[in-house]
DNA sequence: CTCTCCCT
């Protein structure tokens, strides 16, 4: 031990921590950092008394490492060295270095904010990012600045940015620590063409067989992958003493066991991995790493509320991480199957977990801490507003936090649960039915991955897989199409949750467990403490609680038939379940599990829901509203009230009557929608319109008449002519003419006959009317006989717009336009005069029609 | 024939 690398940097790394509170150590993996760093500070002064407490990202490290620790100092485990993680603790009064695991760390805080003796805290593996260590470094931050200023923080680190988290804390020291790793020979060796990836990846496999020695390990993004590329090589020619060994994370102990042990004499292996094997288990003998450069990641999208699975370009720090693995024991070769172009463009760091994870867990465990805004707290990467919004929206309705956002008794004990909110907040509900034991296989069920395989998997059906776990927890033989190695799993984390959940809710027993919004219930009451122990795995289960536990942990997706296999959700969404399931006849449903498509979801887990559960289980969250609206089919306004949970109709009657203004304002809005054609346009009317349009263009205090403008003011000229209107075809009633005069005040309508006349009086005594379409140029057509004895052309608007003159002929055909009278008569009026004596030679044409008498005649003068 | 990885 006393020739690692980190032994060179420890004494500097003291020393600083003597007058610093906080320092960075950055350590290439092999330093030794994990296990050489903690005792090292066992006998500084300012640890006297008090303890160390390290953060590690995984049990399996948290557990080696205090052993590893232990044996160096002769003792066994949970002695000066110790851990705790969940369901499983080694620590004792003597015990002055905790290893402890991510959650651990979460509830330690929380219950002491001021860490207790703790000394020195230890952030290991830091550059992982994970929720839960930045949820931490945030936690102890604060706890450092207000509660203890003599609290230590070492961060420790491998390919990290180390200037950036010494700045974030305030500029504190980085030491550095060169790696104990062998030279690695960089390949880049990117696809030609585009071939599917599992035949990049075992063409790259065949190539590295041949050009190097040793084991290989590639890294593929999932197991779907890693299957192919199984399939893809076992069809070539590889040499007999190749073995192929398939690695991740759902994969059964003894299978994972297998490829992470050294190969048999003689034989060479290729390790099929996810990234499992770039920090969490070290594979023997590899020389040879070939990496695909993807890796398969979970997006929570704040839009749908839902996890999504993405495969996504792996950052340069897994990359390095990924390639080191060649190197652990020997000098090595990795292939990376992109350019060196590509490599540029590549992130430098993985995308942290807080930037793209659920964190509804996130806004529950700051709302214990006291804090509703995470502005409160300093960040590293503050978490982003959307999914938090969610997540705090989420807690409200399961009734953690109260309408201002604070926690509530019942958030306090789903954050000692530390399951996530809905599962906690479906356990308590589930305690005080007496349903505790199936809310815990259903919580074992939700958290862990379908034991069902193959065809199985297509009946969405959890009550299925609840039936199977306990045929199994009775030994019972299943059939086909059920791994027993997960249900052993879950069987397992059920037992985890009930003892869990007897914890807490022993604990709280004393005073309310749920919200306050909490209504009273028919069965069982909260349980005293005495029932909670005799609580127990084999206590008898009632199926028929699995849709109604479920809906307490997702009220929002509730599901209400609307057709074939097809629901739409409470919050909202559509969803639907393959066709042919049972479960698709179920009137309600709950849909625990249901992938993020845009439009219709799949429904992957859900249980069926009796009506008279919902209604009497979530009638905190059903709501009566009457509601008047539009009916496109009768084409008028009704009323109806209806019972809605959400987005669903749980009733709907129509029998109510609106009032006169909910009236008004439904066919408002439908006359704003449809637009002004519903209304009765008549001549007159649109006249009228036209003429309020001319002045408006003349005078800027008249009422603008465009539809935009009209739409926009339906509410104060409209809506008084709207009484006992009810459907499209009364409006055909609306004293369209008066609603719009009503536009006007007693001085516009004046002006209104003054300057924009329906008719002008033409010389022979006919009254003719003028055409307002074109509002900026109005025409007035006469005849032109009508007109002798009329030197000027007649103006409108107050005498400053001439009218356009359309003069025609005794059969009204147009002869000439003109706005200028008194010229036509001077010049052009001969000409026509010509033309209108050839085809009228009985009528009268004047040669001096300003002194001619006007005629309104039609046939010609005797 | 959906399913990266961890953790309270």
């Amino acid at each position: 031990m006393d020739n690692l690398p980190i032994m060179q940097v420890l004494p500097e790394l003291i020393h600083i921590l003597r007058s610093s509170r906080a320092a960075v150590l950055i350590a290439e993996p092999g330093a030794g950092k994990t296990t050489a760093t903690p005792p090292a500070f066992l006998n500084e002064p300012w640890l006297e008394g008090k303890s160390i407490l390290m953060l590690e990202p995984r049990r399996l490290a948290a557990r080696s490492a205090a052993v590893f620790m232990s044996a160096a100092l002769g003792e066994s485990v949970g002695q000066t060295v110790g851990y705790r993680m969940r369901m499983d603790t080694k620590v004792s009064k003597n015990t002055r270095i905790v290893v402890v695991t991510e959650g651990v760390l979460t509830r330690m805080l929380q219950s002491d904010p001021s860490l207790g003796d703790v000394g020195l805290l230890i952030f290991d593996e830091f550059h992982e990012r994970s929720l839960h260590a930045d949820l931490g470094l945030a936690l102890a931050l604060e706890a450092q600045s207000v509660l203890r200023e003599d609290l230590r923080i070492l961060i420790m680190s491998a390919t990290l940015d180390g200037d950036r988290v010494s700045d974030f804390l305030g500029g504190v020291p980085v030491v550095d620590c060169p790696g104990r790793t062998y030279p690695v020979e960089t390949i880049y060796a990117p696809a030609s063409g585009n071939l599917p990836l599992e035949k990049q990846a075992s063409a790259a496999v065949r190539r590295a067989l041949a050009e190097q020695s040793g084991d290989i390990l590639l890294f593929l993004p999932g197991e779907r992958e890693i299957r192919r590329t199984q399939r893809e090589l076992e069809l070539s020619m590889l040499p007999d003493s190749t073995v192929l060994r398939p690695l991740y994370g759902q994969l059964s102990q003894e299978l994972q066991n297998s490829a992470v042990a050294a190969a048999v004499q003689g034989q060479r292996k290729v390790v099929l991995a996810t990234s499992i094997a770039e920090t969490s288990l070290t594979i023997q003998g590899v020389s040879t790493v070939i990496d695909t450069g993807l890796r398969r990641t979970q997006v929570f999208s704040p839009r749908t509320g839902m996890p999504r699975l993405e495969t996504v370009p792996v950052s340069k720090a897994s990359a390095d991480q990924r390639r080191g693995r060649a190197g652990r024991t020997a000098p090595g070769v990795c292939y990376r199957l992109w350019s060196q172009e590509e490599h540029h463009r590549l992130p430098e760091d993985n995308v942290p977990e807080i930037m793209e994870t659920d964190l509804a867990q996130l806004a529950l465990e700051l709302a214990v801490w006291g804090v509703r805004d995470p502005a409160a707290l300093q960040w590293l990467d503050a978490p982003p507003a959307a999914p938090f919004a969610q997540g705090a929206a989420l807690l409200r309705q399961l009734g953690a936090l109260d309408a201002r956002g604070a926690i509530t008794p019942h958030g306090r004990s789903m954050a000692a649960l530390g399951a996530h909110p809905r599962v906690a907040h479906m356990l308590l509900r589930a305690l005080e039915l007496g349903a505790a034991p199936l809310a815990c296989r259903l919580a074992a069920l939700l958290g862990e991955r379908d034991p069902f395989r193959g065809p199985a998997t297509l009946d969405c059906d959890l009550t299925l897989r609840v039936e199977s776990l306990l045929r199994y927890e009775h030994s019972a033989a299943d059939a086909g199409g059920v791994d027993p190695a997960a249900l052993r799993v879950i069987q397992r984390e059920s037992r985890n949750f009930l003892q869990q959940l007897l914890t807490v809710g022993s604990a709280t027993a004393t005073h309310p467990l749920s919200s306050p919004e909490r209504h009273s219930l028919s069965s069982p009451e909260r349980q005293s403490p005495s029932t909670l122990d005799r609580l127990s795995m084999s206590s008898p289960v009632d199926l028929s609680l699995i849709g109604l536990l479920l809906s307490f942990a997702y009220p929002d997706r509730i599901g209400q038939k609307r057709g074939e296999g097809a629901f739409v959700l409470s919050g909202g969404r559509g969803a639907a379940m393959s066709k042919g399931q049972p479960l698709e006849r179920s009137h309600y449903i709950v849909a625990a599990a249901v992938d993020d498509k845009v439009t219709q979801g799949k429904i992957m887990l859900a249980a069926a829901l009796e009506e008279t559960q919902l209604l009497e289980y979530h009638a905190d969250n059903i709501t009566e509203a009457a509601e008047v609206y539009w009916d496109p089919e009768s084409s008028s306004v009704k009323a109806r009230s209806r019972t809605m949970l959400g987005s669903l109709v749980l009733k709907e009657t129509s029998h109510n009557r609106p009032t006169p203004e909910e009236i008004e304002e439904v066919l408002l809005k439908v006359i704003a929608e449809k637009g002004l054609d519903v209304l009765p346009w008549e001549k007159g009317v649109q006249q009228l319109r036209q003429r309020m349009m001319f002045m408006h263009a003349l005078r800027k205090d008249w009422p603008e008449m465009s539809d935009e403008a009209l739409i926009g003011s339906l509410d104060m000229w409209l809506k008084p002519f709207l009484q006992g209107m009810r459907s499209l075809r009364d409006l055909n009633r609306v004293p369209l003419s008066r609603a719009l005069e009503g536009m006007l005040n007693w001085n516009q309508r004046q002006m209104l006959d003054k300057e924009a006349p329906t008719h002008i009086t033409v010389p022979s005594g006919s009254r003719v009317p003028v055409d307002y379409e074109n509002p900026s140029a109005p025409v007035l057509a006469v005849r032109l006989q009508e007109m002798f004895g009329q030197v000027n052309t007649p103006m409108l608007g107050g005498g400053r717009i001439a009218v356009v003159l359309h003069l025609l002929s005794p059969a009204r055909r147009p002869m000439q336009v003109t706005s200028d009278l008194a010229s036509f008569w001077r010049s052009t009026y001969f000409e026509v005069k010509k033309d209108l004596k050839g085809r009228y030679p009985k009528h009268y044409w004047p040669d001096d029609p300003l002194q001619a008498i006007p005629t309104n005649r039609t046939r010609p003068v005797k």
